[in-house]
DNA sequence: ATCGCAGCCTGTACGC
DNA sequence: TGCGTACAGGCTGCGA
């Protein structure tokens, strides 16, 4: 399940291919509605200028100020192939940039592509990323201190705090020892503060760790190159129902919140 | 303001 | 082995 971390290792793989300053020599989408706003079709001459993140957007920026924005939703997923590949497996749409390509696949089809030139209106709605300069634990508290919203529901709210998916957000309040329940303006400024570092810690630890890949399917999260993601193997929490907690031996239990399961130790942390 | 639910989808794990 | 069913979760839109 891409969320920041695992965002944030396609960002890097990216990165590394060097597509940087190559032209679109040619864009192919062969499921339309992979395309929810714009049109890819834009792209084509342009030249890459820029890949970076924000909240689990993967932001291609091209020449003539035009963006390609990713969002891999569940099953999204970028591979780097040669043009003389054959159709990948759940291949939505591909982009070539002379004699590499950018290939999409998605099993679940719910990932989207949006194109546009105005990339800050588009994500607006969008709240602070975790590793934003502007962002800090003051802000942070503050925002946490002015609802009356449920924990688990907060962090997963990407207008809130962008980049947070369920795997994190439970992994992140086990860490600072908070009930997912609990409600935000009930914490102590020192309990919020806490979460704050969690979540940061959390997510750092999971870039580290080139993401989380839960399972064998072919749905779940892989690198670039197919690699998958170690970081399922540091959860103290997540998906570790019945298991021993880390901190106190009690069982981990799971519940739902939010339509969202949600795993977490009820003796470490209590409502 | 906040929550709950359906819908979008398909692969996987499970029980029988 | 194979069938049916529940489940997984990011996000939007709707109704309560």
């Amino acid at each position: 399940m891409p969320e920041l971390p695992e965002v944030e290792t396609v960002v890097q793989g990216l990165l590394r291919a060097n597509l940087i300053g190559l032209q679109v020599s040619c864009v192919e989408i062969s499921w339309p509605k992979l395309v929810e706003e714009g049109d890819a079709a834009l792209l084509l001459g342009t030249t890459l200028e820029r890949i970076y993140r924000r909240g689990k957007y993967i932001i291609l920026e091209f020449s003539k100020k035009c963006f390609l924005l990713i969002h891999l939703r569940m099953t999204g997923k970028i591979h780097l192939v040669k043009p003389s590949d054959p159709l990948q497996a759940h291949e939505k749409g591909r982009i070539h940039f002379a004699d590499l390509v950018l290939c999409y696949t998605d099993v679940r089809t719910f990932g989207r592509w949006y194109q546009m030139h105005d990339v800050q209106a588009f994500l607006a709605h969008l709240g602070p990323d975790p590793f934003d300069e502007t962002f800090n634990g003051q802000l942070f508290v503050k925002a946490l201190l002015a609802s009356n919203r449920g924990l688990k529901a907060l962090l997963l709210d990407q207008s809130f705090i962008a980049g947070v998916g369920n795997i994190y957000a439970d992994e992140a309040l086990f860490l600072a020892r908070l009930h997912p329940l609990r409600k935000a303006n009930s914490l102590t400024k020192k309990e919020a503060s806490a979460l704050f570092q969690a979540i940061r810690h959390v997510l750092e630890q999971g870039i580290v760790h080139g993401g989380s890949s839960l399972g064998q399917g072919k749905g779940n999260f892989k690198g670039l190159y197919g690699s998958f993601g170690k970081n399922q193997e540091r959860f103290k929490v997540y998906q570790r129902q019945g298991l021993p907690c880390p901190n106190c031996a009690n069982p981990i239990e799971k519940i739902t919140v939010n339509q969202r399961s949600t795993h977490f130790c009820p003796s470490c942390q209590k409502l």
